[in-house]
DNA sequence: TGAACATATGAACAAACGTTCATATGTGAG
DNA sequence: CTCACATATGAACGTTTGTTCATATGTTCA
């Protein structure tokens, strides 16, 4: 791609030399996407506070199991949460503490404002 | 809804009692929709280094300009980077220092892995 | 003023997303 | 084994998203 409004040329060629490969930054932006749905928040905010079962959830969020199986399919898929069976329940928690590190990010920032 | 699996339903009063509101839990999404694409983190990850204008990003990220437009408007709706106009050039940098802090707090964890 | 450049913006389109509905799987109790 | 319950899953649907293309706006310089 031509490039003709450059403001200084050997500070973008720095620049460009360490761009990270895109892959990375599809794996972080497929992190990111677990975060960008309220009702994704809404089940991390309650598996912050202890394991909880599909039924659970769905109480707690006034959603269908379906909707929240779905959502918690896409969860387990990435790895942000783990599941554990215990008879008929199935337990969801978190699967390592990033997860709350990066939600409290999150929320610091629009807090002030 | 009905709820009929529960396995301690004190427990679940209380947790229900400090479900977030739902427009935080949006605005929460909102923010980190921001992050959940691949194109807007290449175009932080620059931002990072120093205040660059469009033609300059799009040059950096071998993409359209309009491409680049489009995101830079969504990304300044949203508060993230904010602009410096400077004769034809309009230079972005970020909004605030949260910015970057959650950008590296997703970061480190996809490289814990 | 007019040409050249930098950026913005609207419409269009395909792809991805989230919920719903229907149905399937798996488990424990009787 | 059968029933009831807990959860999973696939298809369908409307909505949202990201890019492209065409065009508009705004700035500098001659």
């Amino acid at each position: 791609m031509n490039h003709q409004c450059e403001i200084n040329e050997i500070e973008l060629k720095e620049i460009k030399a360490v761009m990270p490969i895109s892959e990375e930054m599809n794996h972080l932006s497929t992190l990111f996407k677990m975060y960008s749905d309220p009702t994704r928040l809404r089940i991390l905010h309650v598996l912050f506070q202890r394991e909880l079962c599909v039924c659970d959830i769905a109480y707690l969020l006034d959603m269908t199991h379906s909707a929240i199986s779905h959502q918690l399919a896409v969860l387990r898929n990435n790895r942000i949460i783990k599941t554990r069976r215990s008879g008929k329940n199935i337990f969801y928690s978190l699967d390592d503490e990033h997860i709350q590190m990066i939600y409290n990010a999150g929320l610091e920032h629009i807090k002030e404002e």
